[in-house]
DNA sequence: TATGAATGAGTTTTCATTCAT
DNA sequence: GATGAATGAAAACTCATTCAT
């Protein structure tokens, strides 16, 4: 492994685990075994760690939705909830990163916005399809599409943070498509 | 206004402004027009000033509870729902605080499981007897619990960091209604 | 106990226990059951307490010796050092202060140099008189005392900082007897 | 000269003149000519820097003890205590600043204890065999150690702290050897 | 490229002292 | 005389960043 990947590897496990701020630069270097000054050979600040991080979950989100839309037609609530459960999964700690340090640190809420915005999107998409087929409840494209992005974070954080409460996905997908489609 | 509530006011504006880390004694005291010592006359430290604007939401918070348990049996999901969004109106800043924190800082996640336990327990209570009246869609009632819970914590986050998708309270209490309700 | 009295007996156990840096005037004022402010009414400042303590032992310990010299011609090396060690008990709080402050508080070392100096003084005409009766082996007046002062000192530590070491006192005046005097 | 070691001399200086409390991190490192910060990149605390300080002395003290012993079956009191004050004048500043400091900070009183006990030891070992040689006065060999042992940190202190009472060092040895030795 | 010692500005915290009541 | 809240200067300590090697 590269050093700059080593190092942004070692800061997503540090990061989740104790948060940015009390990441400190000598605890990273310690971690990855490296020296401090190695770390401002591949970054500018600390900062910019976080940046490349949430940047990269930024990229893998875009392909990733970019996949599901050119899986062809078929959009269901169902798939579109386990498969973002699944990348949820494959990119557990750079997510955790993301939704503790969006509201304190301005580089992350500028990520979580453009993912916010492709999500949002996708799901419009998603929905307006279902819409056509006259199988949304009576509720607005945009408001089903709002209310799935909120449920999905909810699901996201569930699982992430509270994994006491179980595995919520089956559930919830009944839940979901109780709540927004007809029979 | 007492000092120690004028600290409080203060820290709880700033620390949902900035966040924990960024709001320094140096800026509190500032803000508050007070001297830093004066701070620690009040406090223990600047956690303990977190803890207590917490205490104060989770004692809150369980008088509330105590308040709509202790109106009749009537307990619908509509009711339940738009009674702890205007909850969460009133407490705003407190909440912010705490939905920020609790990952980051220990005192701030005890208080954070305090909330969710009460509000885990009185879901089940509420939903144990729409279940009793057969209600209930075919899913558990811990499930259900659950999945309103984090439904919740959801629309408590849009309405407090994500303010430009609109008011979601009506549609969602309709997508809660057909997810777990019969008609 | 007049308030003033209060205070500096409090401070003595306080000072003692815990040293001078360490004892602060909150805790100073906890321990008396008075507040902060009062300590100001009867004194300067924290280190007008520290010297009125030393001040008050150094007038004991002159009345002290004023009162051994006066009983007459009798002036023998056990019974100096026998009425010195009851003296050193019956002000042990003072004397620890004393010990421990005169190296790190200027005014606590002018003090302890008055201390000395009367001691030193004390013992000098004693000697002076066992050696015009020719008890003194060949040793000047001078450096007898000097011993016996630094003596005496180490005596005091003893007894008020190493109890474990047990009683010395009998087998030190011997040793002193034996060291000092011929049979 | 490394930083670690310009730290520590810079401190036994600075330490012995005007004590640990009045020694602050920022006077330390000004006179070192280095910043705060340096302070603790070579050691955890200012505490630490002290405790480094006595540590080192009771290591030093150890190897001067255990060369005594090695140096063959004599061991007499007059040598014992020439080399033990030659040791002090070579380790002054140290043991100044355990002498003031033992009574404040726990970390110094447990060095204190350990010098103390390895003292206390060499002594008793010493005067058992003057005992074995009948040249002890009849004072039990404990209570004969013990006497040395606070003699001895008398002249240590006389030496250090009051220079102006003059060499004792020949005058105490004919001393001790008169108090407990017999011709 | 990598190191790691050094930096210094910034942070929390302490505490003797003051002053309006 | 007594109070105790408020002060602010100074203390210990932290940590992102730099730079000579």
């Amino acid at each position: 492994m590269k050093t700059k990947e080593l190092i942004l590897e070692t800061a997503k496990e540090l990061i989740s685990e104790v948060g940015y701020h009390k990441t400190t630069t000598a605890s990273l270097a310690k971690r990855a075994n490296i020296s401090e000054g190695t770390i401002y050979r591949h970054f500018e600040s600390k900062e910019d760690v976080l940046v490349h991080i949430l940047k990269d979950l930024d990229a893998r989100y875009a392909r990733f939705v970019e996949g599901l839309l050119g899986q062809g037609p078929i959009c269901l609530v169902d798939e579109m909830l386990r498969q973002h459960l699944a990348f949820v999964e494959e990119n557990s700690l750079a997510i955790k990163i993301m939704l503790v340090t969006y509201k304190l640190i301005d580089s992350a809420r500028e990520v979580m916005e453009s993912v916010v915005a492709r999500l949002s999107n996708f799901f419009s998409v998603c929905l307006a399809k279902e819409n056509d087929n006259h199988r949304l409840q009576d509720i607005s494209v945009q408001d089903a599409a709002h209310i799935l992005l909120i449920f999905l974070f909810a699901l996201t954080r569930a699982k992430l943070y509270w994994p006491d409460l179980g595995d919520l996905t089956e559930p919830a997908i009944l839940f979901c498509r109780r709540g927004l489609l007809r029979e």
